[in-house]
DNA sequence: GATTGCAGAGAACGATCGTTCTCTGGTTGC
DNA sequence: GCAACCAGAGAACGATCGTTCTCTGCAATC
């Protein structure tokens, strides 16, 4: 009864498991260390959350802090890949600027949102990893910028594009703490302000 | 501050001595804890940096906890403190709002500086003390009411404090995060285009 | 069928955590 | 002078950390 699966030959066939496994193992990493901080979960924490061995984690990633680190990068591109198709819905400028703070808002309103995890990690992290400084710090320089293509869209001056991303960051961290979607409705509001205000100075 | 001499009806003696040592320790654990997380420091760090034995901290404070959280109350008097002393020189009620920017753009040219440690506190230890998350919402809270009396003293729509507000938390995770002073001065020309916009309208 | 290799489970390791206890030496009260 | 007490320094404690090792049993190879 050990035999049904997977009789192939073995030594291109274990790169496949190995990747589906390094995909859950890192799942479970994400969401464990976003609800209690890197910190405060233990890799024998993570082994039971996840199924997988110890002998066997240690051998899909060579240290903890790699798998912080590849939890980290995964965050950047689910939230990068979600913010881009949040965008993408809408066509005039604008509402492509707004819809930053609409998808805010649907994930403000998830159950066990936490607020921005690379604020979170930096926070815990930031002052003794430089690993995690640099990757949170690139994860936000990425985010200016992006914003910065859009406010380029509608001619608006270079200046605008930092405040956007201050409105967003100070919505993530408000929401967090006051447990409550409304800060997205009142950053969006506000950058309805700003841009406005930049468009008519224009 | 100056003390001359240690006031009799303060309490019994001995504790005029204890009262100094409980502030040195939590001079201390404010200063290790913002630089390297309240996990990035073990009590014996502490109590190497502030010269107090283990078994006198024990005896200043029941545990660990106790110390975090009186660092951030104590962090939460420093801040409401400075936030009213920079409003308070200011005479013009749009002005006073603005203060509040400049405050921050002073704040984060200090050289150790790393963001809002009640952020920092909460991302690393909101998931799993309700102590400290209490905390932090309670700090922020009560930061939005002081706001909020700010606006009022414009006759602006109560909903410009929680965008203000919002500013102001943004501003502190990018300066963190980017190292920069930059994002108060950005932050502090956005809340004039919102005051003004909300005057403009009322 | 014997041998080899490797998997999983979890014990074990050294380090460090928060906290407590022991030991020592000096001060105080009589 | 002597007993009682208390402060300080740091060892010790149990728990837990990240990481490695051992043990066991199964599967594949000659």
């Amino acid at each position: 009864m050990t035999k049904a699966t997977a009789p192939l030959t073995k030594g291109s066939s274990g790169s496949a498991d190995e990747e589906a496994l390094r995909e859950a193992a890192l799942e479970a990493a994400d969401r464990l260390f976003y609800a209690k901080g890197v910190q405060g979960v233990g890799m024998d924490e993570l082994r039971t959350a996840s199924g997988i061995s110890l002998k066997r984690l240690y051998r899909l990633f060579p240290s903890k802090d790699a798998i912080v680190e590849q939890v980290l990068l995964g965050r950047h591109r689910k939230w990068t890949e979600g913010v881009a198709t949040a965008v993408a819905r809408e066509t005039q400028p604008r509402e492509r600027l707004l819809a930053v703070y609409d998808f805010l808002a649907s994930w403000f309103t998830e159950e066990d949102f936490r607020g921005c995890a690379f604020i979170n990690s930096f926070g815990e992290l930031g002052g003794t990893s430089p690993r995690v400084a640099e990757i949170v710090r690139s994860h936000k320089d990425d985010f200016q910028k992006y914003l910065s293509g859009l406010t380029a869209e509608i001619g608006a001056p270079p200046s605008l594009a930092p405040q956007l991303a201050i409105l967003a960051e100070g919505a993530q961290t408000t929401a967090a703490i006051s447990g409550s979607a409304e800060p997205a409705r009142q950053a969006r509001a506000a950058a309805e302000v700003l841009i406005d205000s930049a468009l008519s100075r224009r």
